[in-house]
DNA sequence: CTAGGGTTAG
């Protein structure tokens, strides 16, 4: 009967369909009138085409005519949304299986949890969880290896190592839930770590786990390991296809090799616009604007339809390169060219890139005049660090006195109202800034840097001492900075604030992080290497003036990525050309 | 008769 079935013409008349609407909807009209409407197997293969169509509305239509749906209905319905990216949909179908008694398969457990994990719904979640225990799949690899990743997206990294270390049988998927959970949660060095350990326990890496291990590797700039994948990735002959090529690009362009992400991009056989936004962005954090301004009308030109993000790496490039006016004209065609209504994020990219190239006035109208509604806080930062920047104090105090009333759990916002009043020489008020955060026991982030030798990394912090090599290395950096100051430098102390005492302000200015990470890789390496440092904020001011300096008397190239860019410090200038 | 892990910004 079911064969029979599989040949009929009604069923090969939906297989002719396939996935566009408009046909399916017509063999739908077809088989009403023909009275074959009813059967089952021509419902549920009907139903799965409509949701590949991606039609939600016409899938829920479809759904809801069925009297009583049974468990592979249900099952199809939920798998297919879920797996299509209609999560809130897919939840609504489980609750009236679930209310219609019929008990979720491990199939259906495992795209319910899927829907909750990207929808970040850690209650909903933890509620399957329980029909997980309670249906006795909590054994099942697949509904294991969902569980971690949901408790990973969901921000319970806690919970998914749990799930993780009570799972019998650890397959590489496994491994890839748990490697891939610590590197979202910004644990990168701890999923280098759970990756060696599996390659220790002989489970061989597949390309979901290069691509996962290249993403830890571009956090945390290993270069070394990013170099080893991209040739294991070779030697295992892994097709190169969109999400792995871009997990290259992603990881040359953070790890400081712009133009050997440019040669993956090349060599790509099939692209999309995420691999041309990110090689766009690769150029753009490295000061490459024009580059990424050249990129982007290339992708223009293939036709390919540029997203909200791909704006973002754009104007930001644009606003790290100085090219105010090509900003303008990018802006201006996400609007009109591309329909796209610009968010915060871009008009963040605006202000920062006005207020970067000293264009004060044309920030603030910016302001004024294109952000209608009330402008979110962080496009009062953007104008803020403009203002530091171009040392413009009464509007700044007055932005950042703001600031401190919309937000004022933001240690951020008084680390540069402070930072402001010292600029300004007023000692008092930094002294009241100070006291503020003390008894908000706000407390601002701790910086850090690391550098690699030798396919090591080392990590400092601001006046670390915990190096078994300090002396050395602060006797070093001393002897650094007076030659430095024979050349020409100048401390500033104007931007260290009030994470230490008075006294100790000079000494923590001159022992930033980033500063005893170069001391130490130029005591470590040979002459001619360049030196790669990668320090979780941005740099100050001082430091920035420093490396310049240090870059001539240690004739050395020096490249550091902070929180939002590279800067390469060679004979005495940056790449930055200190639009920074 | 279907599933789990993986790509771009800030």
């Amino acid at each position: 009967m079911e064969n029979e079935q599989h040949h009929s013409p009604a069923y090969r008349a939906l297989l002719l369909a396939g996935t566009r609407l408009k046909p399916l909807q017509q063999v739908h009209a077809h088989l009403i009138v023909s009275g074959s409407g009813r059967i089952r197997s021509l419902l549920t293969k009907l139903l799965s085409l409509a949701c590949a169509a991606a039609s939600i509305t016409y899938t829920r239509r479809l759904f809801f005519a069925i009297p009583v749906p049974d468990s592979f209905l249900f099952n199809t319905v939920i798998v297919k949304t879920s797996k299509l990216g209609f999560s809130i949909d897919s939840l609504l179908f489980y609750r009236r299986m679930i209310l219609s008694n019929i008990s979720p398969s491990n199939y259906t457990l495992t795209a319910v949890i899927k829907s909750c994990a990207d929808l970040s719904a850690l209650e909903v979640g933890r509620v399957i969880h329980g029909h997980v225990l309670v249906s006795g799949y909590d054994l099942d690899s697949h509904v294991q290896a969902a569980l971690v990743s949901f408790y990973a997206k969901a921000g319970d990294l806690g919970v998914a190592r749990k799930v993780f270390d009570k799972m019998p049988d650890r397959t590489v998927v496994a491994w890839n839930s748990i490697i891939s959970a610590y590197e979202q949660n910004g644990f990168a060095k701890e999923a280098i770590g759970l990756f060696y350990l599996m390659r220790d326990l002989g489970v061989e890496p597949d390309s979901a786990t290069c691509v996962i291990v290249l993403a830890a590797c571009a956090q945390s700039g290993d270069i070394g390991l990013g170099n080893w994948v991209h040739e294991y990735v070779v030697g295992q002959d892994f097709d190169v296809n969109v999400i792995l090529g871009t997990s290259l690009i992603n990881m040359y362009a953070r790890c400081g090799h712009v133009s050997r992400a440019r040669e993956v991009f090349d060599l790509m056989m099939e692209s999309n616009v995420v691999a041309w936004t990110a090689m766009i962005s690769g150029y753009g954090m490295h000061g490459y604007g024009t580059q990424a301004v050249e990129l982007f009308n290339q992708m223009r030109a293939h036709g390919l339809r540029p997203n909200r993000i791909t704006f973002v790496a754009v104007l930001s490039a644009c606003a790290h390169a100085g090219l105010v006016h090509e900003g303008r004209h990018v802006f201006a065609s996400m609007k009109q060219e591309y329909r796209l209504v610009p968010g915060v994020e871009h008009h963040v990219c605006m202000v920062d890139m006005f207020g970067r190239a000293g264009l004060l006035n044309e920030a603030y109208q910016f302001i004024k005049e294109v952000i209608r509604e009330k402008p979110a806080p962080a496009v009062w930062t953007a104008m803020l660090g403009a203002c530091k920047m171009h040392k413009n104090f009464d509007l700044g105090v007055e932005i950042a006195e703001h600031l401190l009333s919309v937000e004022p759990e933001n240690p951020g916002h008084y680390v540069m109202l402070s930072n402001i009043y010292a600029l300004a020489g007023r000692m008092d008020r930094v002294e009241m800034v100070r006291n503020m955060m003390i008894s908000k026991s706000l407390k601002k982030e701790v910086g850090y840097s690391t550098v690699e030798i030798d396919q090591r990394t080392y990590l400092f912090s601001m006046g670390d001492k915990s190096h078994p090599e300090t002396n050395q290395i602060y006797r070093y950096l001393d002897e650094l900075m007076s030659r430095c100051r024979e050349a020409g430098y100048v401390p500033e102390s104007e931007s260290v604030m009030h994470e230490v005492e008075e006294e100790e302000r000079e000494f923590a200015l001159r022992y930033h992080s980033e500063k005893l990470a170069i001391a130490f890789g130029l005591m470590k390496t040979s002459d001619g290497m360049a030196i790669r440092i990668v320090k979780n904020l941005r740099m100050c001011e001082d430091c920035h003036s420093a490396i310049k300096y240090i870059s001539v008397v240690a004739n050395r190239e020096i490249i550091v990525r902070d929180r939002l860019r590279f800067h390469h410090f060679k004979d005495g200038s940056c790449s930055c050309l200190d639009y920074w």
